[in-house]
DNA sequence: GGTACTCGTAAGTGACAACTTACCGTTCGT
DNA sequence: ACGAACGGTAAGTTGTCACTTACGAGTACC
């Protein structure tokens, strides 16, 4: 699921998604990727349930599904406990090194 | 920083980090790579902000950094709103093939 | 029925990233 | 001060994955 939206190019798919159901050719005029490749990586999100198709006439009309964003939200409350929040407050009083990156 | 949970590896650490503060030996052991892999993915988890350290005499101990879980519940929250929720409505009334998976 | 769309799949290629071993700096104990 | 433990970095190898082109199947329109 999360190896799903690893990717910069599927992301921007299912970003593009979010704001409305399109079709592969439009999706792929979206993107800086021949359309094959749209239809793999839609495929990789349909198989986490990210995204939706619904046939309609020739054309395959791709849509967010609520499913998948449901599971990456439950994952990540998983870690945001009052236990968590708890220990935000202790690590910023002992100070765990914000060196900030590099 | 999706892009660092990808990763099955640096998932099952930083779970495991969710569980309690831990050196790097510590980790390594519960984890079936070598020791040097496991500081490599401590830096890419530590640069998106999703674990800190603290040092400890000639030890680092490792923790879960709750901005990066924060970032990650925000990141989901967009496309969570009400509006999102609307649409699962409509979605399960237009059914968009619940053929699942495959 | 033929033509023009749509889209998915197959096969092949190139780049990146996850791992290894080897090495070096740092800190604690004696 | 010396030895040992801890851990970060360098260099090199290998597998995986994102992309391409080529092809085939289904549907709509005339």
């Amino acid at each position: 699921m999360l190896e799903a939206l690893a990717d910069g190019t599927r992301r921007a798919i299912f970003e593009l998604l979010a704001e409305g159901p399109r079709s592969v050719v439009d999706i792929a005029a979206a993107v800086p990727i021949s359309r094959p490749a749209v239809s793999q990586h839609l495929r990789v999100l349909k198989q986490v349930h990210l995204v939706g198709v619904r046939p309609e006439g020739t054309r395959r009309i791709y849509s967010v599904d609520p499913r998948g964003v449901a599971a990456a939200r439950a994952y990540f409350d998983r870690f945001w406990t009052d236990n968590l929040a708890a220990f935000a407050r202790e690590a910023e009083r002992t100070r765990p090194q914000r060196e900030d990156d590099r």
